[in-house]
DNA sequence: CTGAAAGCGCTAACAA
DNA sequence: TTGTTAGCGCTTTCAG
């Protein structure tokens, strides 16, 4: 079926295309009656707008994204943002345009960049919410007031009306961590974790699920401690040695946080890396000398890319095609073992040109 | 810096738009001097072009691509299907038209589709090469003389002269599934391999891949035996039984090809799906059981609908953006357990409105 | 309330 | 080899 244009569609209601446009739009400027019959010739015929056409009359920035995303860590959330933009510029041509104001880290007050967003006349916005209890209502704001839809990455705010929210579930994880220790350990293992804070949403959701399958994989297995290195270097390192020196037998280590690189030099330090396993979270170049020499069995990567990617996405199928958001989306972590470490983005060269967009 | 278009470079070079165009597009009706003049000062200014200003003035329709894949095997390639097909829709407003000729399974020959593709004027043809043989002087012609970006899906057609190639190494593959079995079973552990034909290229480089990685990371193990089922249900049921009872104290088994039902019913019939480790290669409905019960440890995912995915994504930059094409492009695989299961595609509800883009 | 017409920046057909 | 010009489909004045 040929698609139809305003032009047709005006001939059609003998109309001019200015009514046309008029009606589409739902302007006040324009009879009821005459309305009504557009819009129902535009829908028998199945008019959809040229988006293309529309971006370049209306001069872009038909779709203003804000993106409020940390720029510190720098790893995680460099490519994050990587995804976003990448992502964005795909859509250039429909008139998607970002205005990106970063916070400096995770624990930033937000307050103010999101709402110097919200008065930018945005159509939605795409951020990381540090404090869920700070930035809810502003979401709140967002999606009631101002109509702008907000997508929430890597950690969901689940007590805001957020449109949807992408992350890897932290329990699955946990669970996953816990099926590959399960796997790695001989049964009646003892196993240790290492998180930041229990208390954070995540890290607490972490820790339950590697505990559950944990117990129910790994025959008679116990996991002998649960340490909060509350993401300091030191203090993450001197509870480690502490906890090899307590458990000669340890047999395995579930690092929750990104923090692993203090946990691996105790290990190593303690020349014991042969019988302990380790499961980390996430990847960055420091961390590969550790897979390399069998420090680090696995990590389970949390694929910021694609969470940048996918919330950009969403947006555009929603703007340009109506596309209603799903409630929450939960990626699947990928598994990074000494294999398959290399084709990981986090250790590509850094130039923008060469670098793949398909980790 | 305010973005400059062809009217303003026409000015600043003393021309009119049209040699603008010319020299941009690298035309031949176009004087070198003049030519060399425009593209200095378009880099000077940093020109880019509006790309939705050309999409509308090309119009729609302007990027036909051929798609050649089989129908048959039905979870991988349905997959595939649908990476393509999604991603295609996204682009539908800047003319990306697919035209969808699959052969009926692998083998089949696919010559007259192809060459009935190449009469469609096509800008890029996607297809997963049955026999690079046959093969081969088709993407030759496609390439050469029509023009035609030809792109190659699942395994590489080395032989050919193809614009790029989309797969997950196989040999990777191998090693990743290496890595896995040598870090479930014990040292010394003897372990088999389950295979279609050696023969065949793919097959073949995972079994190398294997082979390396574990007798560099499992101590003094060994494999035992590498059996080739040629993807017949039967004929790989029989053998496997035969190798179970030959070896008693087998721990683990290594399928590289899909057709891992066989293999999982032998094992369980044996009753020693307790001391035996197996690592399989992709997922579907039916294999849901085994990992439920344990006999299936992991799966080393090929990833099929971001293959096709990537393919148009590739079709698009290149056309719009013109984007080199990457020699070869390897996708990550991804690691299948029972906890992540049920995030992939292959297990989400068939109703394609409800069913995720984003496994 | 409605119609006519001028572009948005680029491409391509035709003229010179 | 180069210049001129008519659109692509939509939005948006400005008149009526």
């Amino acid at each position: 079926m040929k698609r139809i244009g305003v032009r047709e569609l005006a001939k059609l209601a003998n109309v001019s295309v200015g009514t046309v446009d008029r009606a589409l739009h739902g302007r006040k400027e324009v009879n009821e009656q005459t309305r009504k019959l557009i819009l129902r010739i535009a829908a028998e015929h199945g008019y959809t707008p040229n988006l293309t056409a529309r971006a370049l009359s209306v001069g872009r920035a038909n779709v203003r994204i804000g993106v409020c995303i940390p720029k510190e860590i720098r790893y995680f959330y460099d490519q994050m943002r990587d995804g976003i933009f990448d992502e964005a510029r795909h859509f250039e041509h429909v008139g998607v345009e970002l205005i990106y104001r970063p916070v400096k880290r995770l624990g930033s007050k937000s307050a103010t960049t999101i709402k110097s967003l919200l008065n930018d006349n945005i159509r939605a916005l795409i951020l990381v919410p540090g404090d869920p209890i700070e930035v809810a209502p502003l979401i709140e704001i967002a999606e009631k007031q101002r109509n702008v839809r907000v997508i929430c990455l890597a950690t969901d705010d689940s007590l805001s009306c957020r449109s949807t929210a992408i992350s890897v579930e932290p329990k699955l994880n946990g669970r996953l961590a816990a099926e590959l220790m399960a796997k790695f350990v001989p049964r009646s293992s003892k196993v240790a974790i290492v998180t930041g804070m229990v208390a954070t949403e995540d890290n607490g959701r972490k820790v339950e699920g590697f505990s559950e399958v944990f117990h129910a994989e790994c025959r008679n297995g116990s996991i002998v401690q649960v340490i909060e290195g509350h993401e300091d270097e030191e203090e993450t390192y001197n509870k480690c040695v502490q906890l090899l020196r307590k458990h000669r037998d340890l047999s395995g280590i579930y690092i929750s946080t990104v923090n692993c690189i203090p946990v691996c030099k105790a290990i190593r330090e303690s020349g014991r890396a042969e019988g302990i396993r380790v499961v980390a979270t996430d990847l960055f170049a420091e961390a590969v000398p550790y897979f390399m020499d069998n420090t680090l069995s696995a990590s389970i990567y949390q694929n910021p890319y694609r969470q940048g990617q996918t919330a950009v996405r969403l947006v555009v199928d929603h703007v340009l095609h109506a596309k209603a958001f799903p409630p929450t989306i939960y990626l699947n972590p990928a598994i990074i073992m000494r294999s398959n470490l290399n084709l990981f983005r986090e250790l590509q060269p850094h130039d923008r040109k060469t670098r793949s967009e398909f980790e």
